[in-house]
DNA sequence: GTTCGTAATACTAGAATTGAGTATAAGGAG
DNA sequence: CTCCTTATACTCAATTCTAGTATTACGAAC
């Protein structure tokens, strides 16, 4: 069955060949929890660098979602809360080898509420599936301690990129694009520019993958970079838009508490939103605004044993995630009458 | 090749039927313009419900955005300028006849600067391509001319359909997500959930598409409402995706300008945000929104004629696509020290 | 050639929200 | 009992929003 019947006969690229020359599809998941205050990341292991779980589509079942979260937990057990397709990555430059066939590869963002300890190195149906600190792969997104020396050194070599464009116009435009990724004296940091940051440092060269493919657009001086841990295929990629689309969206979402145990505390709740945002928070500002949500409500228990004064126990208020209106209103809405 | 090494043998599904049994994948666009104050999508015109513009892929380009440009440029003629992937769409229940065939659709969101009169009607490559009004596919989403009629006869039905649910517990599922994506006297209607309404609308039957899929949750009394024009396939699902997205883009990033001419009026960027977003705006807040994030600069001359004081034209700053802070900052960042 | 309708632009009082703290309470360890 | 640590409560100034009003300047109708 063809969807558009009514011209079903138009194709994408020009129409030399047949029905399709040999596609796959790929689901891929980046699935997410918070432990201890770091937030981790399901990675699986072998002898060559980590991999997203990830798998073949087959016509199983009716939905997309439906689909990746019952082999999910066929294959690691966990039982994935919050689902979220992320995006179709299909680009065939970045394939290792230019082979014939194309590979779509549908990325999915899922968190999940806590790291059950028999996941932890389990080896379930011949995963080696393990939790990994998502900074392993990312280092120079983790900005709770202050601007990591990382940055600092990739801006050395970003400096060098710029200036080995060809015209003037390229050297600006990567000027812009460095400034806009990384920040300046005018532009701060942006914590949700993952993605335009793990770009940026693939095609300056600076990340292994993009001489791996074949396309650096400059080669830094000598392995000047290989900081940050390599994933397989373009799973460092899918990683950063889910890092990236998550912490877009806890900004106005209460998406925090899919990854929340049951009951917790003001302050480990904060700390969760910092390690997922790479910040620090201002904390009583923090706890208006949660208040002010009303986003969660006491337990009535407290938690003593903390080290200072024992803090009330808090849930999450299920009832706002049907209510809750977006809270980035940002249009200003003519409310009553005038113009 | 197979992009997961380490477990190339697992099957999303359970992994009884080989390789894959047919699957296609189609990439579809939802292109917008705003014409005389008016928001518009391009829309395929046959004998049948109108269609979204869309073809098969094939492995021509290596990008897919890429493969989408220059086949819809090849098609319309027209060059599009923003684009951005909207949802990989792949749901096997949606299907008009169960086949055995999956089809994926990767759809699309683009804008087009402006209306060009050889599209408006054209056939170019024995295309029948129109400018459509999108409300004419969800006449429920226009607000600014208050509440539309429409709305209030759908709440009516929905009422129905609420209390036709199963049990106590479904009942009140649905009565809160009637509540959300309608509002109610505590939640205000929110523009950017054109998905959920639409998906709402299906599920109680009150929409053409669910019937003809042979999975309404319940009939309402005869073909109570039909209103709103109906698409081919799930074409209306993706448009309410992409313009839902749009919706909620206009917020936070500087997208509307893709959509305006060269130079235009302060009035005529109000009026075509308040097309796209189906809401009224308070005249001088906007003005001073649109202001204070410096996102305009005047071109020198005042357009005249247009019944009232002439006004000053403006154009967009290019610059600030690459400077803009995400502008939509909500988490309480520590700026200085402190905890 | 004055008057009226409409649009453009300017200005503003008051409410609400934020940023950045300080102050106080209440455990546990030594 | 004193100190350290964390929790919770309050505060105050700066900024941003809401909802206006006021003024300027055309074009058209009379």
């Amino acid at each position: 069955m063809s969807v558009t019947s009514s011209n079903s006969g138009n194709s994408v690229g020009n129409g030399g060949n047949a029905a399709s020359d040999s596609l796959s599809v790929d689901l891929s998941a980046v699935i997410v929890a918070v432990t201890e205050d770091e937030p981790k990341v399901l990675a699986i292991r072998s002898d060559g660098p980590d991999a997203l779980p990830s798998g073949r589509l087959e016509s199983q079942h009716t939905t997309l979602g439906a689909g990746l979260r019952s082999w999910v937990e066929r294959q690691t057990g966990l039982s994935l809360g919050y689902l979220e397709q992320l995006y179709t990555f299909g680009d065939s430059d970045r394939l290792v080898h230019g082979s014939a066939q194309r590979v779509l590869s549908i990325g999915y963002l899922a968190l999940v509420r806590e790291v059950r300890a028999d996941v932890e190195g389990s080896r379930s149906g011949g995963i080696d599936a393990v939790w990994r600190d998502w900074y392993r792969y990312f280092p120079w997104e983790d900005w709770r301690r202050g601007k990591p020396a990382i940055v600092s050194r990739m801006e050395g070599q970003l400096k060098r990129w710029i200036a080995a464009a060809a015209g003037k116009e390229e050297r600006q435009l990567r000027e812009a694009r460095v400034r806009f990724a990384f920040g300046s004296r005018d532009i701060p940091w942006s914590d949700d520019r993952v993605l335009e940051r793990y770009e940026l440092l693939y095609e300056a060269g600076l990340v292994p993958e993009s001489h791996r493919d074949g396309r650096p657009t400059w080669a830094p001086p000598r392995e000047a970079l290989a900081e940050g841990q390599t994933m397989l295929a373009d799973h460092r990629r899918v990683l950063a838009t889910g890092i990236a689309r998550l912490r877009g969206k806890i900004k106005y979402r209460p998406v925090v508490f899919e990854l929340m145990p049951p009951s917790f505390r003001f302050l480990q709740l904060q700390h969760a939103v910092e390690a997922l945002a790479g910040l620090r928070l201002h904390k009583s500002n923090f706890r208006r605004l949660v208040e002010s949500q009303g986003l969660v409500e006491e337990t009535g228990e407290v938690e003593a044993g903390t080290g200072g004064r024992p803090a009330r126990l808090l849930r999450f208020r299920r009832e706002v995630l049907l209510d809750r209106p977006a809270l980035g209103r940002r249009l200003p809405v003519v409310r009553r009458n005038s113009a």
